[in-house]
DNA sequence: TATTGTTATACTCTATAACTATA
DNA sequence: TATAGTTATAGAGTATAACAATA
């Protein structure tokens, strides 16, 4: 080999993503977005986005839950919060009645329709969960929630 | 109880969420996103936002890694990764030299300034990985990342 | 003809300030 | 004075179309 021949710059045939790998959160990203990704496309059968099932749901889980009490839950930010209730409420899926102990705040309700939309939702999410851990035996897919909770429950 | 009073709508004392929290998609998400704001606002000490810092790593464990490559990589799309390399570029933390064999495509490499910053960041990554797993055993730390890569490599 | 890198651009998501009605 | 809901708006993140240079 010539001696003087500088350094060439040398080209990666295989990307090296090892290190990446070695981190939980890089794992934990990779994986949520897997799920969230299958979640977001089954959902849209529906006409729903992830945040809309969550909030479908809760309603579904909380008759009379304020707007106030959904942003809390899931993180979501007021403002952030009117235009899906006006959209859930204009497709008729859900119903404002005046909150009972407090005048500015409404209880959120599901309609009939929206009942029976949150029902098959919940059965098409169930299909997700069965088809993202399909790779897990019912132990190991309880020992990852267990593990999941221990980091992000203070 | 007068009878012909209608149903009061009722006030959610506390919101159940046991529902969500039966879904490892909802696991998965809370988790990444607790990991995922710590990452935020210790990589901003660097002045890098988590997406750097995968970029800088790539390119440090795989020197002459092209922009195409890094884009597979990590998911991201050609015209989004542009803006970040060019202000990484700007800070001396990177250069472009051309490619062996392709003239299209430029090689990336880290500068001296860009080795010292990524060793940093890695301690600090390795530090917010404790932390991030401080209630989990070294061996359920394993198992964790185990059965994430069983969700998300096909 | 296909691919790398790039520009321009649009769309979604998220965050903040400020207002009203009520507590 | 503080809070629930709302409006307007700004910023970040992400996506597509189209182009020049090279394979």
């Amino acid at each position: 080999m010539a001696s003087r021949t500088p350094a060439p710059a040398t080209a990666v045939e295989q990307v090296d993503t090892s290190y990446l790998e070695s981190l939980v959160g890089y794992n934990a990203r990779r994986a949520t977005l897997v799920i969230m990704d299958a979640f977001f496309r089954q959902m849209a059968v529906y006409g729903l986005r992830p945040v809309d099932f969550s909030v479908l749901s809760l309603i579904a889980h909380n008759p009379g839950i304020t707007s106030r009490q959904l942003c809390t839950s899931l993180s979501i930010q007021p403002p952030n919060l009117v235009g899906m209730i006006n959209q859930l409420q204009r497709r008729e899926l859900i119903t404002r009645r005046p909150h009972p102990h407090d005048g500015r705040a409404m209880g959120l309700h599901l309609t009939a329709t929206g009942k029976k939309l949150v029902k098959q939702a919940e059965v098409t999410a169930a299909e997700l969960e069965d088809q993202a851990t399909v790779r897990l035996t019912a132990t190991e897919r309880r020992t990852l929630m267990q593990l999941l909770r221990k980091i992000y429950i203070p």
